[in-house]
DNA sequence: TCTCGTCTAATTGTCCGACAAGTCTACATG
DNA sequence: CATGTAGACTTGTCGGACAATTAGACGAGA
């Protein structure tokens, strides 16, 4: 067992706080990031904001074709479905795998009472612990890659969380309903019930979305 | 509809034929690569070279910590099995939307007749359309992310593929019969029994690659 | 002998300045 | 109105530079 600390690069910083901007909503869809900006913004050569520019649209949070400015994604109804139905596959298989062993995940429980306990109106606050019972559910299964891919699909339901700015939120009590219902299900082993379940949910948030990216 | 071309940027390019390399096994596992040599092999500058085996990083076929020199990456079994597991989980929530509506993609098939004319021996001519075939069940359901995810697996196979130098070939006609079975059980319109089909294939597979990585 | 510093060579991280090439916009021309 | 063109802006690539880090060799001292 080897211990892990972070060294972080000035690449690393400059991409982590654009990333950072994109989710808190402070850089609007289609709006443009030039390297000489990120550069003056960040007192960073060129060739460091280059680099932070194209590692971000290595993983999709940005989108640059050859010789045209980065530009903040502006996702369609179709790019949110397409994420949510990724979303509900790698979480479905997930499921299947934890109710084969009747598998509920304490990660999953611990971050399922957090959304309860913010409080019974829908709250941005709750966005939070709710990312941290789906990422549970797929952490449970110890798969790097699996994990790594996830990952990638969280970053794009944060950048439309904030395309939407929580004008899709649903009452807590029912989210944490929602959730406690997939547990009941897992520790039952009823996989197929537990798909179901999170079908519902996940599709339900899909729909949400998709409605309030197009009122506006 | 928009037609693409595509473009090629020196840095895609070098990246490109690395890649090349990689899957040709002729950078062979544990193997170096520092910025000067890519810089100097292919004649470029050092910073196209960097932002060349940043980008493989990033999709890890090149292992490379701060202010170290990038490697390529040793498989180690339980890479593999993550590999093949993960390939597993989403091949399978494929074969359960395809069964659902009783979808035999006509990719995969033609593909599949590819395989079983490559011969009866086992042999590496097969190792390309066996790839496609399994590339077509993700693409018949037509969703970007998840072929992008599929991608960056279908990579690291053939990193594997290049690091057991074919030690792990199966016959050609059993590999052609295991796919035949899948179609079938689709056709039906029997998602569990193709799913099963599929993970006997697929670990079989992964069980064999292991063993091939851990004898000389 | 083993451990611990130190020195050195190799390598990466970051910056700067430069120029070619590509993109976009507005404007002029036919 | 379509077409072409000029100019500003932006990206792609290069070369060189220097600091920071790593890794290996070497030697001093316990």
């Amino acid at each position: 067992m080897v211990r892990q600390v972070a060294v972080t690069s000035v690449v690393d910083a400059v991409g982590d706080d654009i990333r950072r901007r994109l989710f808190a909503g402070e850089l609007p869809p289609g709006s443009a990031l030039t390297e000489a900006v990120v550069s003056e913004d960040y007192a960073v050569s060129r060739s460091t904001a280059k680099a932070a520019i194209e590692k971000l649209s290595g993983e999709g949070l940005l989108e640059r074709g050859a010789h045209k400015t980065a530009r903040v994604p502006v996702l369609a109804a179709a790019d949110v479905r397409d994420i949510y139905r990724t979303r509900l596959r790698l979480e479905s298989e997930a499921l299947r795998e934890l109710a084969a062993d009747n598998r509920v995940p304490a990660g999953a429980v611990e971050a399922n009472a957090r959304v309860r306990a913010t409080g019974a109106e829908p709250s941005i606050e709750s966005v939070e612990p709710d990312m941290r019972f789906h990422a549970a559910l797929i952490e449970a299964l110890d798969s790097p890659r699996l994990q790594r891919m996830y990952g990638s699909l969280v970053d794009e339901v944060r950048l439309c969380m904030a395309q939407v700015q929580g004008r899709s939120l649903l009452a807590v009590d029912q989210i944490a309903d929602e959730h406690q219902q997939i547990l009941d299900h897992l520790a039952a082993g009823d996989a197929e019930a537990a798909v179901s379940s999170l079908h519902d949910h996940l599709m339900g948030a899909s729909r949400r979305l998709v409605a309030a990216l197009q009122s506006p």
